[in-house]
DNA sequence: AATGAATGAGGTTTCATTCAT
DNA sequence: GATGAATGAAACCTCATTCAT
């Protein structure tokens, strides 16, 4: 008599392994790194503890794998939209739109680049190449100067700068969201608060650029 | 009888709290709650593990007591300097001027902010005197007021979003400090890199208010 | 109604640290540090795991304590014996014996030697003040310089390798009990064994140096 | 129809196995059997950890077929070099020239030895065949009754007795060699210093045996 | 007010071994 | 004959906290 194929299938290494990193994710970036133990990880994956140090060495390697995965997250961030003939207020609107909008998809993005700062760059200086340089950057700088040769813009303006501008103008909603509760009694939580962030910075942001 | 008092005195209760909690505020807020011992804060502080457990109750109280002391150096920004006749792009200015300023000579305050929002205010919900509203933002919205009633400004500002914006243009140099490096190839050590945004961002941000 | 004096003195440093010192000189003498886990040390010296931190740092801590105080065990190998008018063949015989006598009543002695050796003296190189030069080997070149000049030696010998011939012929029988039941059909458990091979090694010793 | 046989023959199971088994000599050897793990020893074989326990069943049966390989080396020890009409000199001097070469090129034997007696035998308990009787014995007993009958010898001697002390004179040199160095300032790394040992060991022991 | 000694739980990591293919 | 995946126990060490003085 034959024995029946085993329709449960036990040895499957991609899922352990993709669940171990779904774990790292989800807690790391609740918690960071020194908040979590490996045991509460290799829990909410469901994987013996061992399997960790199978897949990742130890727990700084699991972590920089998932410093890797969300910050290739980035990629998503669409830039494409700039180009071509978007006029510049619009140009303005969309990465400030955009940054919003990935921000508010991505939270673990947030916790975790907050982390990461936190801790002076600890990862970050020995894997330099999870966080490179931002793509919007070059864009932005074509945006400026297609507005300059427009006699839209009068002055210099440097991209850099620019960029950190309207990145800190968005990101501060995501980052700061229980703090502002207390200093300005903001509600962060709510889209509806976020859209009125979103507008105003569009409305002044565009003026001053373009002023 | 009176007991003689002895002119050497070795017990010096201020002094022993007073460089626990210092201990403190320079270990919590560099490497977070969970990444400090309390071995680490006596050890620090020069005294004995017993004495933290004597003044603070437990590691928690200690913590609590850091957030005071640091979050309350907010009171020392000033924010007199808007009352009266200052014109209103000068008083934006002088805002996005004083955050600098105040972000700059308080790195303790930036982390334990971050720190806490990572936590998803989990002192600040149990504590929630410890960070009070701004008083900046009833000073803008005067600002803001006046501006309107003298026609400057042509439209309805929401003195919160507002603020958040100025805040969040400042903040970020300073919370993103190292991920910027890698992401915009700013360096904010830099005083230079710090004054060129601090520009920026008062040529744009008044602009874009009084356009 | 007065609480008795509790009987019980639960609180004594040096008790503790002893008995973990001894538990260590007994446990790594046996099965080396290898063989050894920090649970049976502080289970065999009936306290919690973590004194053994406290009082020596780390498990290295301990053993570097456990070989510092075995080595100096060396410091009551009788020495005087030698001086003065003690004439040559008895020198060498006391020495042989006093050897004899030290490594058998000091057999932790000859293992933590061992074990320092067989790890290439990882522990000594990084402490060499554990052991010291022996000051036997004076007394010996004394010994042989008036045997040379009274003429009963009549070549030059070198004391340090005599004194290596003298200290290897007595520690084999120590060294290696085990084997030698195997290779040579010698048990050194049994004193008498012991004996013969002391007798036979001076004998042989004497004449072979004064010949 | 016989299957072709493949003549890239992938599987090579005496090739693993041997490499197995040297890498067990060599690690084995060099830090005992608690020092090294499973993993170690597949890794500088290169190859899976699964092929040691299906050669050798477990740790214990590698370190079994190490000791078994090295052990059986002392067959190499020429002991014919004794036979017939050698002077009786001359045979001491051999023995104690053979015991130095042999200790000189097996280094691991040294080793292995010495972790064998500081376990007490365990495993040479449980495997007796793996270090028989030393066959020098038998013909070291033949020079000394020689040696008696020609009235070179005026005394009775225990072979047995005798060859320790031959072989503890060698043996100290490479077991202690660490430990020396601290106590009798004497390097055993370097040809010359073991050739003056060697050559005093000869001019003592032939002297006192024959004396 | 201040201290050194003590604790049990839990931290990260490694162990020898076996399973399913 | 050979492999990568998986395991539970145990390794060394640190944690926040309390006790007895």
């Amino acid at each position: 008599m034959p024995r029946p194929v085993n329709p449960k299938i036990k040895r499957d290494p991609e899922k352990t392994r993709g669940k171990l990193l779904r774990s790292g994710v989800k807690l790391f970036s609740a918690r960071g790194y020194d908040g979590v133990s490996v045991d509460e990880i290799v829990n909410q994956a469901g994987c013996n503890k061992r399997m960790l140090y199978y897949y990742f060495g130890n727990k700084d390697g699991l972590y920089v794998e998932v410093l890797r995965v969300v910050f290739a997250e980035l990629e998503g961030l669409e830039v494409e939209a700039l180009g071509g003939e978007v006029p510049t207020g619009e140009a303005i609107r969309r990465i400030l739109g955009g940054y919003f909008g990935f921000l508010e998809k991505h939270p673990e993005f947030v916790s975790l680049l907050m982390w990461e700062n936190l801790h002076r760059g600890r990862f970050l200086d020995a894997h330099p190449q999870l966080l490179t340089k931002s793509p919007v950057i070059d864009r932005l700088r074509e945006v400026i100067d297609r507005a300059r040769a427009r006699g839209e813009i009068d002055r210099e303006v440097d991209a850099r700068h620019l960029l950190v501008l309207l990145y800190g103008t968005c990101f501060i909603y995501y980052s700061n969201r229980y703090t502002l509760r207390h200093t300005m009694g903001l509600d962060c939580r709510k889209p509806a608060v976020l859209h009125e962030g979103l507008e105003l910075a569009r409305d002044i942001l565009v003026r001053g650029l373009l002023a």
